[in-house]
DNA sequence: ATGGCCATTCGCGAAACGCGAAGGCGGTAG
DNA sequence: CTACCGCCTTCGCGTTTCGCGAATGGCCAT
């Protein structure tokens, strides 16, 4: 009935458990953990009374866990994993860095707007420190609502209620293809028209290949799909081996097409236009640093910057 | 350089933290914390110094975070609820609870097959309990992998490095419609006959809507698809209020449609046989409890139990 | 039977912790 | 301009916690 007080937990003794877990034995643990087996043992069996539970089996060979024991230690490490963590971005401020920002990203934005506006941003701010993570749109989206960072950046498509986006920048699809590929040179193109070619494109979650998918059902025809890679990389280098053309950012092409030496068609249809959002929770205040970073990302050159709700 | 010692962390002063944080003013917090003003002055200043960096801006009205504070209190509410949980659940083990397993599982197991077997699993050893987690089957396997929990039940075709898979169940994708639909009575059916109709179906992520893209690739159509509900009992309400058709297991079916009065046809493709697994971690050993139940789950009366990697 | 390995208990000293009182600093009201 | 008020910090003291080493008892293998 009652629940444990928290506050009986100290790091050390985590520690100290899963040390005698990994090693099988109290007194090997102890010298791991650099402290006297006295005062290990009487660690772990004050938490055994404040908890009223049994962790481990004693027998004459070391110690066991018990199920209780088992839980317990998922728990602690996961406890220890997130204070190594916090440990290590605090010593960060202590060398200087005077702020973090988290972002998470589609890999369009990776790829095509995020470094130079980073560099930039840093060239600015050498005390602040970003930690980007890539993720799919929709997921970009769940993770900012549910506090994993502090900005999200992403194509608009995806909903999710809390969140508040500001346009960040527009880019427009292209289909990227090899030089000698009969659609070369045709002109702008209708994306029905390209449903005959095979495509190549990204895991399933992409928000480009949710837009293709619905834009193929829109023209009644399937879309021909032999190959899912991971990267744009590696998407060009596919269609650099002539196994299909891809549909990917123009920003994108810019940047790998030519060294391929591929060849690119802009596309007609109007979905081909995206909006690339920066979202953050609407329910608490961002950081100063992640602030910084915002106004410098909307103070881009393409900067639109209407604010609105999302979802 | 060197980095902090994570054990000069205490939770007292992480939930201390927290508190000034959100009340901006130590004397409230330290009311809040039940522990006298200068004892959490030296708590905190305590910290700032073994930290080597300032968490508060000190003014006449109160405390206000720094940048470094920010990151801290992110880290500490993370922490913090880690605590909670662990300290909830061996509360329960006081209690008489013996083991505990968490699972992951996709919809179509949570529905046609776990209640059944968790019930005859619970009469025996009431001593146990079960977190269960939905997961599409892509995520259940990310899951896993990433040590979330200890089993998890999804669909085989999802593939994950390192796991190891155990056949389950086999279960059939069977098409639900209403008694008045044209498909109805007219016998088994090839899925590629079922294109003309519009479809309803879960989420982009599920392994069922993945494999009917591929499917209809295959037959060079496309695949009709209006609507995206969150579960199968929406699936069948919407199949119901004649807005399409739907694909989803046999077992799901026998549930669900009687009762909403739908009719269904089995579908004479390969692919609508599908392979349920329980996968595991392959590194590392199961709890006593996980042990068991996964030895219940392979006793069921479909039991199939070859053993082999994934991946 | 005996020695090795293991965990626990005990007493003592040191360090940490919490508390209340006193002090300094900055706004604000009269 | 001064007096006051709220806020945080510092200080001294008593209490509690913590860690250590030595001694104890159990289990197993030789």
């Amino acid at each position: 009935m009652s629940s444990i007080n928290p506050d009986r937990l100290s790091l050390t003794t985590l520690r100290l458990l899963v040390a005698v877990a990994e090693e099988g034995s109290l007194s090997k643990a102890s010298v791991r953990e650099s402290i006297a087996t006295s005062a290990a043992s009487k660690r772990l069996s004050d938490l055994e009374l404040a908890l009223n539970t049994s962790l481990f089996n004693r027998n004459a060979q070391g110690m066991t866990l018990t199920p209780a024991g088992e839980s317990m230690i998922q728990h602690a490490r996961r406890i220890l994993l997130a204070a190594a963590t916090l440990a290590a971005e605090m010593s960060e401020y202590r060398e200087g860095v005077r702020g973090h920002v988290r972002i998470l990203a589609h890999l369009s934005a990776i790829i095509a707007f995020l470094p130079e506006d980073l560099e930039r941003f840093f060239i600015a701010h050498s005390d602040l420190k970003v930690e980007l993570e890539e993720r799919p749109s929709s997921r970009v989206m769940k993770g900012i609502a549910e506090g994993w960072a502090d900005l999200g950046i992403c194509s608009a498509d995806a909903e999710q209620p809390g969140l508040v986006a500001t346009t960040y920048r527009r880019d427009r699809l292209v289909l990227a293809m090899r030089q000698d590929h009969p659609l070369a040179g045709t002109g702008p193109l209708a994306f029905a028209d390209t449903l005959s070619f095979d495509h190549i494109g990204l895991h399933a979650e992409s928000s480009i290949f949710t837009r293709s998918l619905i834009a193929a059902r829109e023209a009644s025809q399937v879309l021909r799909r032999r190959i899912h890679v991971p990267g744009f990389d590696a998407v060009c280098r596919t269609v650099q081996s002539n196994l299909g053309i891809a549909l990917i950012p123009e920003p994108v092409f810019r940047i790998l097409g030519p060294s391929m030496n591929l060849h690119y068609e802009e596309l007609a249809d109007d979905w081909a236009r995206r909006e690339i959002v920066i979202v953050r929770r609407g329910d608490q205040q961002l950081s100063a640093a992640a602030q910084l970073l915002l106004a410098h990302l909307l103070s881009a050159d393409q900067r639109i910057g209407d604010d609105r709700p999302s979802s």
